[in-house]
DNA sequence: CTGACAAATAAGCATATACTTATATTAGTA
DNA sequence: TACTAATATAAGTATATGCTTATTTGTCAG
Protein backbone atom coordinates (compact mmCIF):
# COMPACT_ATOMS: atom_id res chain seq x y z
CA UNK A 1 0.00 0.00 0.00
CA UNK A 2 2.42 2.66 -0.96
CA UNK A 3 0.97 3.00 -3.85
CA UNK A 4 -1.49 5.94 -1.72
CA UNK A 5 1.22 8.78 -1.63
CA UNK A 6 1.66 8.64 -5.20
CA UNK A 7 -1.40 8.72 -5.89
CA UNK A 8 -2.13 12.12 -3.82
CA UNK A 9 0.88 13.46 -5.11
CA UNK A 10 -0.07 13.29 -8.77
CA UNK A 11 -3.61 14.20 -7.87
CA UNK A 12 -2.11 18.32 -7.53
CA UNK A 13 -1.60 19.86 -11.15
CA UNK A 14 1.39 21.89 -10.34
CA UNK A 15 2.70 19.03 -8.56
CA UNK A 16 2.06 17.01 -12.19
CA UNK A 17 3.19 19.37 -13.90
CA UNK A 18 6.95 19.07 -13.01
CA UNK A 19 6.76 15.33 -13.13
CA UNK A 20 5.96 16.18 -16.99
CA UNK A 21 8.81 18.57 -16.63
CA UNK A 22 11.54 16.06 -15.61
CA UNK A 23 10.08 13.36 -18.16
CA UNK A 24 13.53 13.90 -20.05
CA UNK A 25 15.85 14.88 -17.94
CA UNK A 26 17.28 16.34 -14.52
CA UNK A 27 17.10 19.38 -13.44
CA UNK A 28 16.87 22.12 -10.98
CA UNK A 29 14.72 23.66 -8.42
CA UNK A 30 15.14 26.98 -9.93
CA UNK A 31 14.95 26.09 -13.31
CA UNK A 32 11.58 24.14 -12.40
CA UNK A 33 10.32 27.16 -10.80
CA UNK A 34 10.87 29.17 -13.42
CA UNK A 35 8.46 27.44 -15.79
CA UNK A 36 5.43 27.29 -13.05
CA UNK A 37 4.00 30.41 -11.89
CA UNK A 38 4.83 29.58 -8.44
CA UNK A 39 7.30 30.52 -5.84
CA UNK A 40 10.71 29.17 -5.32
CA UNK A 41 9.01 27.74 -1.97
CA UNK A 42 6.40 26.29 -3.08
CA UNK A 43 8.40 24.17 -5.83
CA UNK A 44 10.28 22.73 -2.86
CA UNK A 45 7.51 21.46 -0.91
CA UNK A 46 6.08 19.98 -4.08
CA UNK A 47 9.40 18.05 -4.50
CA UNK A 48 9.17 17.05 -1.19
CA UNK A 49 5.95 15.40 -1.77
CA UNK A 50 7.08 13.61 -4.53
CA UNK A 51 10.09 12.60 -2.93
CA UNK A 52 8.39 11.22 -0.23
CA UNK A 53 6.11 9.51 -3.04
CA UNK A 54 9.09 7.90 -4.36
CA UNK A 55 8.26 9.48 -7.43
CA UNK A 56 11.46 11.96 -7.45
CA UNK A 57 14.91 11.87 -6.24
CA UNK A 58 17.14 15.17 -5.32
CA UNK A 59 21.04 14.88 -5.19
CA UNK A 60 23.21 18.21 -5.22
CA UNK A 61 25.15 19.06 -6.98
CA UNK A 62 27.72 21.67 -6.48
CA UNK A 63 24.97 24.33 -4.87
CA UNK A 64 22.44 23.20 -6.59
CA UNK A 65 19.87 20.21 -6.37
CA UNK A 66 18.83 18.36 -9.22
CA UNK A 67 15.77 16.45 -9.02
CA UNK A 68 15.27 13.41 -11.72
CA UNK A 69 12.21 10.56 -11.92
CA UNK A 70 12.52 7.97 -9.64
CA UNK A 71 10.77 5.06 -11.85
CA UNK A 72 9.94 3.48 -8.25
CA UNK A 73 6.43 5.45 -7.52
CA UNK A 74 5.34 5.32 -10.76
CA UNK A 75 5.83 1.11 -10.82
CA UNK A 76 3.61 0.85 -7.91
CA UNK A 77 1.15 2.92 -9.68
CA UNK A 78 0.91 1.65 -12.22
CA UNK A 79 0.75 -2.03 -10.72
CA UNK A 80 -2.19 -1.33 -8.91
CA UNK A 81 -4.12 0.85 -12.02
CA UNK A 82 -2.96 -2.54 -14.16
CA UNK A 83 -4.56 -4.73 -11.50
CA UNK A 84 -7.70 -2.70 -11.14
CA UNK A 85 -8.11 -2.37 -15.09
CA UNK A 86 -7.86 -6.10 -15.63
CA UNK A 87 -10.28 -6.56 -13.25
CA UNK A 88 -12.70 -3.73 -14.43
CA UNK A 89 -12.38 -5.48 -18.18
CA UNK A 90 -13.31 -8.72 -16.62
CA UNK A 91 -16.31 -7.57 -14.79
CA UNK A 92 -17.60 -5.17 -17.64
CA UNK A 93 -17.90 -7.70 -19.82
CA UNK A 94 -19.53 -10.50 -17.64
CA UNK A 95 -21.60 -7.33 -17.15
CA UNK A 96 -22.70 -8.01 -21.32
CA UNK A 97 -23.40 -11.88 -20.74
CA UNK A 98 -26.63 -11.95 -18.63
CA UNK B 1 -6.28 16.14 -20.12
CA UNK B 2 -9.06 13.96 -18.93
CA UNK B 3 -7.46 12.08 -16.76
CA UNK B 4 -6.89 15.03 -13.98
CA UNK B 5 -10.27 14.14 -12.38
CA UNK B 6 -9.65 10.71 -12.37
CA UNK B 7 -6.44 10.87 -10.49
CA UNK B 8 -8.40 13.47 -8.12
CA UNK B 9 -11.04 10.95 -7.57
CA UNK B 10 -8.70 8.05 -6.65
CA UNK B 11 -6.42 10.08 -4.54
CA UNK B 12 -8.64 9.58 -1.95
CA UNK B 13 -8.52 6.19 0.11
CA UNK B 14 -12.41 5.91 0.70
CA UNK B 15 -13.04 6.36 -2.64
CA UNK B 16 -10.34 3.99 -3.75
CA UNK B 17 -11.95 1.59 -1.39
CA UNK B 18 -15.36 2.04 -3.35
CA UNK B 19 -13.28 1.10 -6.56
CA UNK B 20 -11.93 -1.35 -4.94
CA UNK B 21 -15.42 -2.74 -3.93
CA UNK B 22 -16.80 -2.50 -7.39
CA UNK B 23 -13.89 -4.11 -8.96
CA UNK B 24 -15.80 -8.18 -9.43
CA UNK B 25 -19.39 -6.76 -9.76
CA UNK B 26 -21.73 -4.02 -9.29
CA UNK B 27 -23.43 -3.16 -5.86
CA UNK B 28 -25.76 -1.04 -5.03
CA UNK B 29 -25.08 2.48 -2.61
CA UNK B 30 -26.55 1.22 0.77
CA UNK B 31 -24.19 -2.22 0.45
CA UNK B 32 -21.59 -0.32 -0.36
CA UNK B 33 -22.33 2.40 2.65
CA UNK B 34 -22.85 -0.66 5.02
CA UNK B 35 -18.43 -1.43 4.63
CA UNK B 36 -17.26 1.67 4.98
CA UNK B 37 -17.47 3.32 8.15
CA UNK B 38 -19.39 6.88 6.78
CA UNK B 39 -22.81 7.59 5.80
CA UNK B 40 -24.57 7.29 2.78
CA UNK B 41 -24.72 10.32 1.88
CA UNK B 42 -21.23 10.48 2.03
CA UNK B 43 -21.12 7.23 -0.27
CA UNK B 44 -23.31 9.07 -2.59
CA UNK B 45 -21.36 11.82 -2.78
CA UNK B 46 -18.18 10.11 -3.85
CA UNK B 47 -20.00 8.19 -6.12
CA UNK B 48 -20.60 11.41 -8.12
CA UNK B 49 -16.80 12.52 -7.94
CA UNK B 50 -16.79 9.11 -9.42
CA UNK B 51 -18.98 9.13 -12.32
CA UNK B 52 -17.56 12.93 -13.42
CA UNK B 53 -13.87 11.01 -13.48
CA UNK B 54 -15.72 8.69 -15.37
CA UNK B 55 -14.61 5.88 -12.91
CA UNK B 56 -18.07 4.65 -12.32
CA UNK B 57 -21.39 4.35 -14.00
CA UNK B 58 -24.76 3.97 -12.09
CA UNK B 59 -28.03 2.51 -13.50
CA UNK B 60 -30.85 2.70 -12.04
CA UNK B 61 -32.70 -0.90 -10.48
CA UNK B 62 -36.12 -0.49 -8.78
CA UNK B 63 -35.33 2.14 -5.98
CA UNK B 64 -31.67 0.64 -5.73
CA UNK B 65 -28.98 2.11 -7.79
CA UNK B 66 -26.74 -0.40 -9.37
CA UNK B 67 -23.04 1.24 -9.79
CA UNK B 68 -20.32 -0.30 -11.91
CA UNK B 69 -16.80 0.21 -13.07
CA UNK B 70 -16.12 2.31 -15.47
CA UNK B 71 -13.21 1.41 -18.06
CA UNK B 72 -13.29 4.87 -19.16
CA UNK B 73 -11.85 6.26 -16.15
CA UNK B 74 -9.21 4.09 -15.91
CA UNK B 75 -7.59 3.80 -19.58
CA UNK B 76 -7.19 7.13 -19.49
CA UNK B 77 -4.68 7.21 -16.33
CA UNK B 78 -3.46 3.52 -17.26
CA UNK B 79 -2.67 5.69 -20.74
CA UNK B 80 -0.40 8.77 -19.15
CA UNK B 81 0.71 6.55 -16.52
CA UNK B 82 2.46 4.69 -19.17
CA UNK B 83 3.57 7.44 -20.75
CA UNK B 84 5.74 9.00 -17.82
CA UNK B 85 6.51 5.24 -16.84
CA UNK B 86 8.17 4.79 -20.24
CA UNK B 87 10.30 8.68 -20.20
CA UNK B 88 11.11 7.75 -16.73
CA UNK B 89 12.98 4.99 -17.48
CA UNK B 90 14.62 6.21 -20.36
CA UNK B 91 15.64 8.85 -18.42
CA UNK B 92 16.88 6.99 -15.78
CA UNK B 93 18.56 4.63 -18.33
CA UNK B 94 20.38 8.09 -19.72
CA UNK B 95 21.63 8.57 -16.38
CA UNK B 96 24.00 6.06 -15.31
CA UNK B 97 25.76 6.61 -19.19
CA UNK B 98 27.54 9.75 -18.67
C1' DC C 1 -53.17 7.10 -1.88
C1' DT C 2 -50.21 6.35 1.91
C1' DG C 3 -46.29 4.76 4.14
C1' DA C 4 -41.65 2.97 4.02
C1' DC C 5 -37.33 2.30 1.67
C1' DA C 6 -33.28 3.87 -1.28
C1' DA C 7 -30.61 7.34 -2.99
C1' DA C 8 -29.53 12.10 -4.00
C1' DT C 9 -29.15 16.85 -2.66
C1' DA C 10 -28.64 20.98 0.68
C1' DA C 11 -26.31 23.33 4.19
C1' DG C 12 -22.80 23.77 7.43
C1' DC C 13 -18.47 22.63 9.66
C1' DA C 14 -13.73 21.14 10.57
C1' DT C 15 -9.59 19.87 8.70
C1' DA C 16 -6.07 19.39 5.07
C1' DT C 17 -3.30 21.62 1.96
C1' DA C 18 -1.40 24.73 -1.57
C1' DC C 19 0.15 29.02 -1.44
C1' DT C 20 2.58 33.23 0.35
C1' DT C 21 6.53 36.04 2.77
C1' DA C 22 10.32 35.74 5.86
C1' DT C 23 14.24 33.32 7.49
C1' DA C 24 17.74 29.67 7.83
C1' DT C 25 21.12 26.66 5.69
C1' DT C 26 24.73 25.39 2.70
C1' DA C 27 28.12 26.03 -1.09
C1' DG C 28 30.74 28.55 -4.20
C1' DT C 29 33.35 33.18 -4.98
C1' DA C 30 35.94 37.55 -4.36
C1' DT D 1 36.15 36.27 5.90
C1' DA D 2 32.39 38.35 3.91
C1' DC D 3 29.06 38.15 -0.02
C1' DT D 4 26.04 36.09 -3.10
C1' DA D 5 23.42 32.22 -5.03
C1' DA D 6 20.46 28.07 -4.57
C1' DT D 7 17.52 25.63 -1.88
C1' DA D 8 15.12 24.36 2.23
C1' DT D 9 12.34 25.33 6.24
C1' DA D 10 9.06 28.21 9.29
C1' DA D 11 4.86 30.42 10.04
C1' DG D 12 0.61 32.06 8.67
C1' DT D 13 -3.54 32.29 5.60
C1' DA D 14 -7.18 31.21 2.41
C1' DT D 15 -9.53 27.86 0.01
C1' DA D 16 -10.91 23.08 -1.12
C1' DT D 17 -13.02 19.12 0.41
C1' DG D 18 -14.64 15.17 3.08
C1' DC D 19 -17.66 14.61 6.53
C1' DT D 20 -22.04 15.24 9.13
C1' DT D 21 -27.36 15.94 9.82
C1' DA D 22 -31.57 17.35 7.62
C1' DT D 23 -34.36 17.27 3.66
C1' DT D 24 -35.90 16.08 -1.01
C1' DT D 25 -36.82 12.97 -4.73
C1' DG D 26 -38.26 8.74 -6.56
C1' DT D 27 -40.05 3.83 -6.34
C1' DC D 28 -42.38 -0.12 -4.69
C1' DA D 29 -45.99 -2.42 -1.38
C1' DG D 30 -50.23 -2.55 0.90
Amino acid sequence: MAYDLAMAALADPTRRRLVERLRHRPRAVGELAQHLRVTQPAVSQHLAVLRRARLVRGRAVGRRRLYQLDPAGLAMLRQYLDRMWGDALEAYARSFEE
